[in-house]
DNA sequence: CGGCTGACGACCT
DNA sequence: GAGGTCGCCAGCC
């Protein structure tokens, strides 16, 4: 565990810089799209904290509003643990996303781009 | 500043 | 399709 809020600290999501700023760009993922780690990595401007994207996820709090299930693994798969992983293919069928075998339909398809804005509008 | 951890990614066998 | 290895780097103590 990478950051254990229960331990470390208030269950506040606006806390690391760098995760404040992966929320930001989860946030920007629209129902019924999905993204990788890598993608939004790619988006804050660097492919190789993909890592870092999936420890911001893990330090979400369970009532926050980043949508943390559209982010998927590179391939469209989901790469957590079996039972997560099925939870998040719930959280994705009420986005309209299908899931098959721990993989996104039409990934390519369904595949949110950031466009350069790698800010959000607020 | 150093050591440890780890919702990833690409590659090889 | 499945299993193992290396590279990447932020966050915490």
């Amino acid at each position: 565990m990478p950051y254990d809020p229960a331990r470390h600290g208030p269950r506040r999501i606006v806390g690391p810089g760098f995760h404040e700023r992966v929320f930001a760009m989860v946030r920007r993922v629209p129902a019924g799209a999905v993204t990788t780690y890598g993608d939004v990595a790619a988006a804050l401007g660097s492919k190789g904290v993909a890592r870092q994207v999936g420890y911001a996820m893990a330090a979400l709090p369970e009532g926050s509003d980043v949508p943390w299930w559209r982010v998927v693994a590179a391939g469209g798969r989901l790469s957590l643990g079996a039972d997560a992983a099925d939870e998040q293919a719930r959280r994705l069928r009420r986005d309209g996303v299908e899931v098959e075998s721990q993989r996104v339909r039409g990934f390519a398809a369904r595949r949110h781009v950031f466009g350069d804005a790698a800010s959000p509008p607020g």
